[in-house]
DNA sequence: AAAAAGACTTGGAAAAATTTTT
DNA sequence: AAAAATTTTTCCAAGTCTTTTT
């Protein structure tokens, strides 16, 4: 029977067995080989082990541009410094005097080696991670055995945010048994700890998913390790959520009528949770928690904002009530952004900003709290990241609607699906960093379609020259000829088309990013059913990894599905 | 009721694996 | 067979939202 028609469990619970290995640590550290030296002041310099470990972290990341930056350099200097030696302590005080590069190479060339690795050595490699996944990679939830999402503790290492992060640099502490929690039901076999430790603590929860967790010293919050998103807890989740989003389809127009009434209401606090609520649903903003000023990057969602980020156009190239957006949201990805609204709207966010400065709050008498308290009342689960759920999936689906012509074949439909999936992702502003090799393999692609072209005009001189011979001769032979020519030429000209097709689908492409959007926001049945209505194998568009993910939607999904 | 802690989803980069080209 | 290009997987940070504590 289907996984996930089984029984339901009592309110709040989440399994009723629960049995792994615990995770797998981090390898230990191996010390340098004598002949790689750390030089302090131009002089040889033998570290301690811990110093030595550490040292090696930054002489790993010597070419990266992270080590440019003074404040992951002082970061990584100061929590190096705390763990040195005295005696250490006492010679090294400047970072401009250390000299990683020896340490730097050593582990270039040993990368190098692992890559000039025999085949036999390599397959050797291979089994014995294949061993450890096997060991520890896999639990038993409930009868079934189920893949385990992160299994490996993290390795110590400098800690590497994201945009202008105040910590980048800072020392990742190595994940010891006895900081380790492990959660999994009383009656099963207990994890072993590694020979010679203890574990911190061993619980028996069943109102929660993960099979073990820590505290990372960096930011001070807990580490899980939960289920791989096959497993049926995690698929039983995403349904749930597609769900609720599909709910909200229902009474997203009576939300719309009511937030639209609010923006006159005599209320600041309702007027402003209005055009939050506003701007979530048309722009697909993120709610905006508040964070702690100084422990992370300076980044903000809607209910964030400040009025630094808004610029205000009553009129802007030909468009009235222009608001002008930027600012960084989550993983300091900027967004950017030209809108024309609603007068009101307009109106209030003037109201807004009257008497602010820069960098006081634009919804000054808003948080996240408040405006998922009020959506809570309208509709049982609504919360604001729902709607960035179901306007991106409703996106998809009309979008999907808009661009399939059933005449194309499998790559023009799929080019269609790209573009549906390519709109989806920009409203979500999911954006990629060019990737390097953008220009050249651009160039490639396009050295293809010339050689093509030319292929394919030679293709028509030669079908001319048969048809020429035809009109002459007049025979089977002669007859037969023009056809093959014409098979060819037809021939080329798809094979034209469709490297044409991959070309224009590159190039939109190139700075927007697909998996986000695609892995969780998109309802995969939209997906299944579009590739049932139009004949599209499903591994066109999923992989192995999401067609297992999404196997739910897989196994129940049929041509008329309607998100 | 506010703050802090906890649990879980979402995010792009980088590494690794695989496929294609030379 | 090597190298290059492309796709997949891993990694772990950074959000959202819920629950617990103060």
């Amino acid at each position: 029977c289907p996984r996930w028609e089984e029984e339901k469990m009592a309110d709040g619970v989440k399994w009723k067995q629960l049995e792994h290995r615990g995770p797998y640590f981090a390898p230990l550290y191996e010390p340098l080989p004598d002949d790689v030296q750390f030089y302090y002041d131009g002089k040889p310099l033998k570290l301690s082990l811990a110093t030595e470990e550490i040292a090696t972290f930054y002489a790993k990341m010597l070419d990266h541009e992270y080590t440019t930056k003074e404040i992951f350099q002082n970061n990584f200097f100061n929590d190096w410094r705390k763990e040195m030696t005295p005696q250490e302590q006492k010679i090294i005080k400047h970072l401009d005097k250390c000299d990683f590069r020896e340490i730097h190479k050593y582990f270039v060339d040993k990368n190098e080696a692992r890559k000039a690795l025999s085949k036999e050595e390599k397959q050797k490699l291979k089994e014995e991670a294949d061993k450890i996944q096997e060991e520890y990679g896999y639990c038993i939830l409930d009868g079934h055995r189920e893949k385990i999402g992160n299994f490996k503790t993290e390795p110590p290492g400098l800690f590497r945010g994201r945009g202008d992060h105040p910590k980048m640099g800072m020392l990742k502490k190595r994940i010891m048994p006895e900081d380790v929690v492990i959660n999994c039901s009383k009656d099963s076999k207990i994890p072993e700890p590694p020979a010679g430790h203890k574990w911190k603590e061993v619980r028996f929860d069943n109102t929660v998913t993960w099979l073990a967790s820590w505290t990372e010293n960096i930011q001070n919050s807990l580490k899980y390790i939960m289920l791989n998103p096959s497993s049926k807890l995690k698929g039983e989740k995403d349904w749930q959520k597609y769900e609720v989003a599909r709910k909200l389809k229902d009474v997203v127009h009576k939300i719309r009528a009511q937030y639209q009434a609010d923006w006159k209401s005599k209320e600041m606090k309702k007027r402003q949770r209005a055009v939050a609520l506003y701007f979530i649903d048309k722009l697909a903003l993120r709610a905006g928690n508040e964070k702690e000023e100084g422990e992370t990057a300076d980044t903000v969602g809607c209910c964030s904002l400040r009025v630094e980020h808004i610029k205000l156009h009553p009129k802007l190239d030909g468009q009235e009530h222009v608001v002008e957006f930027d600012f960084l949201g989550k993983d300091s990805i900027r967004y950017y952004n030209k809108v024309s609204v609603e007068k009101p709207v307009f109106k209030n966010l003037q109201l807004f900003m009257k008497n602010k400065d820069p960098g006081d709050d634009l919804f000054d008498r808003l948080t996240t709290v408040i405006l998922n308290k009020h959506l809570q009342n309208l509709m049982n689960g609504l919360t604001a990241k729902v709607f960035r759920t179901y306007n991106a999936s409703i996106t998809l689906q009309e979008q999907l609607k808009a661009l399939t012509n059933p005449e194309d074949n499998v790559a023009g439909k799929l080019l269609s699906y790209n573009r549906a999936n390519r709109a989806v992702a920009i409203l979500c502003n999911h954006q990629r960093s060019t990737p390097k090799t953008f220009e050249k393999s651009m160039q490639n692609l396009q050295s293809k379609i010339d050689a093509k072209k030319q292929q394919l005009e030679k293709a028509q001189q030669e079908l001319k020259k048969a048809e020429d011979e035809f009109e002459d001769a007049k025979d089977a032979k002669a007859e037969a000829n023009v056809q093959k020519k014409k098979k060819l030429l037809e021939r080329l000209k798809e094979q034209l088309a469709k490297l044409n097709v991959q070309a224009t689908d590159k190039e939109e492409n190139k700075q927007i990013a697909l998996g986000t959007s695609k892995l969780n926001y998109l309802d995969p049945r939209i997906s299944i059913a579009w590739c049932k209505k139009f004949g599209v194998p499903i591994e066109k568009i999923y992989n192995k990894t999401q067609r297992e993910k999404f196997a739910w939607a897989i196994d129940m999904t049929d041509e008329d599905f309607e998100f």
